[in-house]
DNA sequence: AGCTCATGGCGAG
DNA sequence: TCGCCCTGAGCTG
């Protein structure tokens, strides 16, 4: 269940327990059983995220080419690998270390231009310090597509999923609903600055925290509550409750295809 | 035991 | 826009 911020995690979690040394990979599942073969026993020489892909580069030049989806997931432990629990595509060991990929939308052995090419057609990513803001902007001013579908497509901006969407969108109370180009220039550059510092402290954290201080239920005098995906967030899947500031209900719909949440208050415009 | 849901993304039409 | 792919958790009965 992963937006950028995960990935990047895992990117570095992956090079911290497996980089620099001899990894046996393995597919205990069987669907990726060729392709761990044929990087079992090299040295993983590093590991990469880019948006919501992540890439393990192995000695002889392969990547391992992975993507979550929607509920994939990969899983360290340490010491011995166990008996795998589920169906596990993928693990790596060391003997001091084991990585579990389970339910990958992607999991495939690429070559280095072929990785370059998956990068080549995605916006770019606030995590990465090579990011352009300007090539999304470029997607986003005049474009008729709402703003909450522009912020969802990885081709215009990668690594923002639907939790950073809404979120960003309510801390600058923008409603989802505007076209593109209806986003000033000032409103693109704070959007931006400020997905490059929530998902920063994502990555650190491990999840998604959004409400400023002063918004917390303590600070506004109101009982404590506790959000069901991890985090401190104050629209994303908070349906008819009420808005952390305005107290008036959060709205939520279906936009392509995907939850959508907003308050109808905070976000009139 | 059998739903339903999820922080994604692709290709067909 | 729709259907489909991937898996496990959390219900319901």
């Amino acid at each position: 269940m992963p937006e950028g911020h995960i990935i990047h995690r895992l990117a570095a979690e992956s090079s911290t327990a497996f980089g620099g040394r001899p990894v046996r990979a393995s597919s205990p599942q069987g669907r990726f059983a060729d392709g761990a073969a044929l990087v079992d026993g090299q040295v993983l020489t590093g590991a990469e995220a880019t948006g919501k892909h992540l890439f393990l580069g192995f000695e002889g030049g392969a990547w391992v080419h992975i993507h979550l989806g929607l509920y994939g997931g990969l899983t360290f432990g340490e010491g011995a690998a166990p008996e795998p629990v589920g169906l596990v595509r993928l693990r790596l060991a060391n003997g001091d270390a084991y990585a579990d990929l389970r339910g990958p939308n992607t999991c495939a052995l690429i070559t280095g231009a072929e990785k370059a090419a998956v990068a080549a057609r995605l916006g770019p990513d606030p995590l990465r310090t090579d990011a352009d803001p300007d090539a999304a902007w470029r997607r986003i001013s005049g474009s008729r597509t709402t703003v909450a579908a522009l912020l969802m497509d990885q081709k215009v901006l990668a690594g923002v999923g639907n939790v950073y969407r809404a979120e960003v969108l309510f801390r600058h109370g923008i409603n989802p609903h505007r076209a593109g180009r209806d986003l000033t220039r000032a409103e693109w550059d704070a959007v931006w600055a400020d997905l490059v510092a929530l998902m920063h402290e994502g990555v650190g954290a491990g999840r998604i925290d959004t409400v400023r201080p002063e918004h917390t239920p303590e600070a506004m005098g109101r009982p404590p509550r506790v959000d069901d995906h991890g985090g401190e967030v104050y629209v994303y899947r908070r349906a008819a409750m009420p808005c952390l500031i305005c107290g008036t209900d959060v709205r939520t719909e279906e936009h392509a295809s995907r939850n959508l949440f907003w308050c109808p208050r905070c976000q009139q415009t």
